[in-house]
DNA sequence: CTGTGTGAAGGAGTTCACAGCG
DNA sequence: CGCTGTGAACTCCTTCACACAG
């Protein structure tokens, strides 16, 4: 019987977020149970990959019957760590960063934005939704009151790294990263990248490509 | 020798745009040459895997030199597509919308926003920078007009199957999918997600696993 | 003698096939 | 029987090791 000792596949701790949406769906239609089957048409995964995703954790099922939709949710929750609220911080409150802060506060569950960062006195001071946009110096102080797991970064790609050394510097550990230059981080600090340039233009070859029906 | 025939691994063609970027600020620095080892020192990448990659389209190095930047420059981009100007839309207009029209724009080369669509009257008819926000029953009349090959969908969830049918209509092939609902399409439409709010979550298990230094 | 191009070995993750429990 | 849990086979990609061209 596996259990979470073993490191887990990047791949499945991917999906295991897509696994709780579905679930949270089920919870609100008021379904008990589901199979890896009904998990698999509505995620387009194969039943056995999810089987064996969550079956990585332990063994959560009913055989014979299916995963019952809470077991299976509270689970999950736990073994991400979302079944305690976590608080997060948006360093960058230009189009982006404004547009980021409003869609972790408003779509999705989970997380919290606790505040926003900038250095442009512009926008030092004022509001997004319910967030205030605070001047970076303050980062520390908020980050350590808060116990802010995650900061979600940015800001213009010059000045990215003196962004994520602040972050740094202020104890958080894992950085999401929308700017499109490698950071340099110590070794303890995770940063998973998003560069959307990137991700549109390696889709512009299969636009080219779509000769084919 | 193996050539373009093969259909190309995804993980290559996710790289070639980052070797692509690397190049362009090597090119503005007059460096007429670089060898695998040193887009290894810049992307993370090993050498190995970086010349496989490269290889796997031709053979497009000097053994002894290294790779000639501006042929290889001219290579990615003809192999992506990128050789000629590929024109886009961005379908929503909302805050991430905005946003991600502002970031193609102004971040993006290669690519061409020639317009954005809603179906709310308070935005139609407004601009964002230069490009002009249409209602969405103009999209095939644009699509068509401009060849526009991608289209970028950051609607809210409940509008995006919708608003995907309404893209596929105009005759778009590629979809870069912002919501965080699985879009039924046509097999001949290549659908690419980003789920923020997914990946966010899936970021918070290593935040917590983050005991070891 | 340097750095590319590439077969061979290795590793990670997915699919298959079925044993086993409810 | 039905559906989970899981070893075994397989596929895809990465790393290794080295032949070979400039």
């Amino acid at each position: 019987m596996p259990s979470e000792n073993r490191d887990a596949p990047k791949s499945v701790i991917r999906r295991l977020p897509i696994y709780l949406r579905i679930l949270d769906n089920l919870m609100r239609n008021e379904v008990d149970v589901v199979s890896s089957r009904e998990l698999s048409e509505e995620t387009g995964f194969t039943a056995e990959q999810i089987r064996k995703d969550l079956a990585f954790f332990g063994a959560f099922g009913t055989r014979g019957t299916g995963y019952h939709t809470n077991v299976l949710r509270e689970n999950i929750l736990r073994i991400i760590g979302l079944d305690v609220q976590t608080n997060i911080i948006v360093v960058g409150a230009g189009h982006l960063g404004t547009a980021l802060v409003r869609y972790n506060s408003t779509k999705n569950p989970y997380v919290n934005v606790v505040a926003a960062f900038d250095i442009d006195p512009e926008v030092v001071g004022t509001r997004i939704l319910d967030v205030e946009v605070m001047h970076s110096s303050r980062m520390k102080e908020i980050v350590e009151r808060h116990e802010v797991k995650v900061a979600v970064l940015a800001v213009p790609s010059k000045q990215a790294q003196a962004a994520a050394d602040v972050i740094v510097n202020s104890g958080v550990s894992v950085i999401f990263n929308f700017s499109s230059i490698k950071l340099q981080v110590p070794e303890n600090v995770y940063v998973h990248n998003v560069d959307l340039s990137i991700e549109l233009q390696s889709l512009i070859y299969y636009a080219n490509s779509e000769k084919n029906a």
